[in-house]
DNA sequence: ACCGAACGCAACAGCTCTGTATCGTTACCG
DNA sequence: CGGTAACGATACAGAGCTGTTGCGTTCGGT
């Protein structure tokens, strides 16, 4: 986190507005392909409008750099009702799905894929701190659903998920995200998810 | 394609191990976490035991190499049999999930897509040669599929196409390859898309 | 009003990579 | 044997990035 403010006595105030314009930069360049670490800091802050000094100032390394960037995209996430078993699952899907249609958000996770060994400490958090916790979700309305008889109790439910997820994940890999109607794809992924593909035996 | 012999008179033939031990190298170096635009020439060289010179002799640019490593990574695709459809599809889905499995290539096409912006003739060629035509075989075996009534018509093809492939796709792109059977889990996915998550009602 | 820190600009040495070139050596072909 | 080209080694200039330092300037707080 930043570094921010060492002893604080006195003199002029780090502009928050110089922050949000080298995250802004990088996500923007890694969003433009970019690579986490090809991107020198010279460039960063030339996208940025604002003196290589400036970045410097505020972050010893491009890990603890990129590791604010990370927090930018960990927006909130959504709280399943509890009501309506393929309800909560499109409220997840849906959340996920947005994250896979922002170009920007989507660039740098899989910039952060595909460079996981050159930033461990990056990686791991990812996982810990946006992965788990939206799996956990995933995975306790999938239990509600095989306690009240609305899911096969015979199935691992980690497929289950994982059959729910990959799809999107799939595309946020690959970068094809144009015609992504978040609302309608994730419906269409859980009713067939859950409906099977199979014709019924007449 | 490496450029060959143009006038090929007469001389020292040029040596193929010299031309695996670069791909080899550029495929270690890449599994091991290097960037397709930040690898350089210098390391490919030093890595494969081969001098600077070898390597610019064989390709002016890094495009032209990274399309020959690719060509090795491109093995024969499967034929489905088209006696059974489940049987079909787990071909299919085993090939995948070999590929996947094998670390260098999946770590290739993950750096691919990565940086797809960066080498655009590689990443079309890379959909025109390898995902095209194992999309297409997939939907001919599912196209069977709804002629013998085997699989419900009133489904989006491509989303069931989707649905089975995703899972395996999504483990490429997030590396997490390990304890994946690719028999087992190929036929896990099939039962499931097919058959649907949902409890039957009693 | 004054202090202190942020800011932009510039310079610096050190490093790596690129692309090209020049060597002497080695291997294949007619 | 003689021509030709691959090969390894080395050198070179040009370019870019890094990390640090030293400015003068601007801004916020006490």
């Amino acid at each position: 986190m930043n570094a921010e403010t060492p002893g604080r006595r006195g003199g002029r105030r780090r502009d928050p507005a110089t922050d949000s314009a080298i995250i802004d930069a990088v996500l923007d360049m890694v969003a433009a392909g970019a690579t986490l670490t090809g991107l020198s800091l010279v460039a960063i802050a030339k996208q940025a409008g604002v003196s290589r000094n400036s970045v410097y100032r505020r972050w010893k390394t491009k890990d603890e750099l990129y590791l604010d960037v990370l927090e930018t995209i960990n927006e909130r996430r959504p709280a399943p009702t509890g009501s309506d078993l393929r309800e909560d699952l499109a409220v997840l899907l849906r959340a996920l799905a947005e994250r896979v249609v922002d170009e920007r958000a989507s660039s740098m996770l899989r910039a952060l894929n595909a460079e996981a060994a050159a930033f461990p400490r990056l990686h791991s958090r990812y996982f810990e701190e946006i992965v788990a916790p939206r799996r956990e979700a995933m995975n306790q309305v999938l239990r509600r659903g095989v306690e009240r008889g609305e899911i096969r109790a015979d199935v691992d439910p980690d497929l289950i998920s994982e059959l729910l997820v990959s799809p999107l994940l799939a595309r946020m890999a690959s970068g094809s995200t144009d015609r992504l109607d978040p609302e309608r794809t994730g419906r269409q992924i859980i009713a067939l998810v859950l409906d099977g593909a199979a014709a019924p035996r007449s």
